[in-house]
DNA sequence: CGTCAAGATGTATGCGCTTGCATCACTTGG
DNA sequence: CCAAGTGATGCAAGCGCATACATCTTGACG
């Protein structure tokens, strides 16, 4: 069914320019073979009548929608908007749309956005951690959409990945943290069920905790939800536990930035009485007070690379799985555990 | 060109099924026209095949592209990516896709994205800010494409808007600090020549200062681009000025939160030797310290009423456009101005 | 037992564009 | 002066799907 009536088309086109509609394409899609005068009256007839190609009738001829389609958790966490906007400037540099979609985290949403992206023509897709089910892959495979992985990379993966070691990048935080003197830590993390990148980082907080000597069970994890109350909350039921930790390593710094507020309401010091460690260096990471300690990532150049990567995809190329480099940032949040009896570090 | 050679399409369907594409086609898109027993046959034909429908086949043959584009400044900045997330999960219930680009707050960038996405099928447009050109107005009534303007709302409004009234907001802002005490006034605004928002909010800035009795050519304005160091930046070139501000005004949370980073650092007490005031309400206005006073904005309900207005548009109905509340949130950053001669308040 | 309505399915057209191939006009070298 | 080459343009065949309309089947009802 037309719904845009009226709407001229090619032959319009070619009409008032007194030519053939392979001319007015040839003028719109490679006008240097198109002569000079010709070109012009085209040009001037498509001005005319404001004409505009058909979406539909162009990607059915030419077999390609220059559209790739992009799945995350939330546009709504400043971990994944940084280095989504460099994503899209990217490609825009390679004549690509981006169409976006979200997945609030849920396994089941983020299938049926993918299925809903490919029926929409997307000739890539972007995807935020591995976790997916076979019918899913299975999907991808037979429809031979190219999926790259971002915001995560594993030694071991797959397909086709770009972001940094989840695992190492926990540990090294770890490992300063242990380096400091904590022996009580606890962690305050998104669920590791649904997000496999918190897993991964509790996995390599754990594997930190052991190669120190320090045993894994004691470690005391709070899972929740991506936001700053969550994690405001997730300090709070630490706080009351019998036993305290001395520093509160957290998955990301949304939720650091919630767990030093609830410090700050309920007269908790921060470094002095607990130590809180982010994970992603955002920008709330230099306006918290004390500013967070935290491990910086790569988000832009990731973006970019994600784009890149995808475009080679999409073109039928073989890709390398990229890692990129995280670096610990010191800041004012990490200290070394006062004695809770004498007061003494 | 033919690119992903060997999909299959209907017709291989319909040959495995014995059917005509009539059939399957009506299997796909009215299955309550097709007898229980075909529609399963066909339905397994499809499983078996791993058929999934072409996109521009439909589009074409339909008409629609069930699709429509938003372009924003930057996603990069939490005064959208709320709104916009909110408005994806609305589009998402109303089964249709969204494209996004951005403009990095150049005119010449949103245009040349508005055309890009109308030529990629978008059926309406989501558009921050009035400021565009006579040339895209033109395109886009020509090409009949609804577009909404969003994150702003004006009284005489010749287009469809939803957001909220940023003169009036800003006037209640600047009141309130007016209140207070303070004559000598300061605003970190983000510049109003590529910004809208910004320059009716200066106006209503003004408004307020003129019906308090305050000249308005008092009022000291830093413009800056909207990133977190750069209201840092603007915060102390306002702090090496003879006359300084007793209250600095901030045209977005993020400017107030560098700002007051700044402050921090140069060792101001906030809100003791200057007050700072935020606009946005974003979650870092809750975690600097302290807390930020600032004006609240509906980010998602206005994403989600966007959302809905949109496809209205689309469907050809008329909309109004809608004013959303704004409400001040009093916390930590403003209070009454010293005397910087007795220390008295 | 005939008639007709309703439901199920098939036939065939058109959506607007791209592009391989054909055609035509002209240039150039032998 | 002609043949071959070159460049500009036209012709027409799809691309894969939705759907109006035609056809066929079946059952109800008089």
């Amino acid at each position: 069914m037309r719904r845009l009536i009226g709407n001229p088309t090619l032959s319009d086109v070619a009409e008032v320019a007194g030519v053939s509609t392979a001319t007015v394409s040839r003028c719109l899609n490679a006008p240097e073979r198109v002569q000079e005068e010709t070109r012009k009256r085209v040009m001037e007839a498509v001005q005319a009548l404001g004409y505009s190609p058909n979406f539909g009738a162009r990607v059915l001829a030419e077999g390609r929608t220059h559209t790739v389609g992009a799945i995350i958790p939330t546009m709504d966490n400043a971990i994944f908007s940084r280095g989504l906007q460099a994503f899209q400037e990217e490609l825009r540099e390679s004549g690509l749309m981006l169409l976006i979609a979200s997945s609030s985290y849920r396994p089941e949403i983020e299938e049926e956005q993918i299925r809903a992206l490919v029926k929409r023509g997307a000739e890539g897709l972007l995807l935020i951690g591995f976790q997916r089910s076979d019918d899913v892959r299975a999907f991808l495979a037979a429809q031979q959409i190219p999926a790259l992985v971002a915001w995560a990379w594993q030694p071991d993966a797959a397909q086709p990945c770009v972001g940094f070691d989840n695992h190492a990048a926990m540990a090294a935080m770890a490992r300063e943290v242990i380096a400091r003197g904590h022996r009580q830590l606890a962690l305050i993390s998104a669920d590791p069920a649904v997000n496999d990148r918190a897993l991964v980082r509790i996995e390599g907080l754990r594997a930190a905790m052991a190669a120190a000597g320090l045993d894994p069970a004691t470690l005391v994890i709070e899972t929740t939800d991506a936001t700053l109350e969550s994690g405001g909350l997730a300090f709070r039921r630490l706080w009351e536990r019998p036993n305290r930790p001395t520093a509160v390593l957290c998955g990301t710094d949304v939720l650091a930035a919630g767990a030093l507020t609830a410090a700050r309401d309920l007269g908790v010091a921060v470094p002095d009485a607990v130590s809180i460690t982010g994970f992603a260096d955002l920008d709330i990471a230099r306006i918290t007070a004390p500013p967070l300690t935290t491990m910086h990532l790569p988000h832009r150049r990731m973006g970019r690379e994600a784009a890149r990567m995808l475009v080679r995809m999409i073109a039928g190329e073989r890709v390398e799985s990229r890692e990129l480099d995280c670096s610990l940032v010191l800041r004012g949040t990490l200290a070394a555990p006062r004695d809770r009896e004498t007061g003494q570090r």
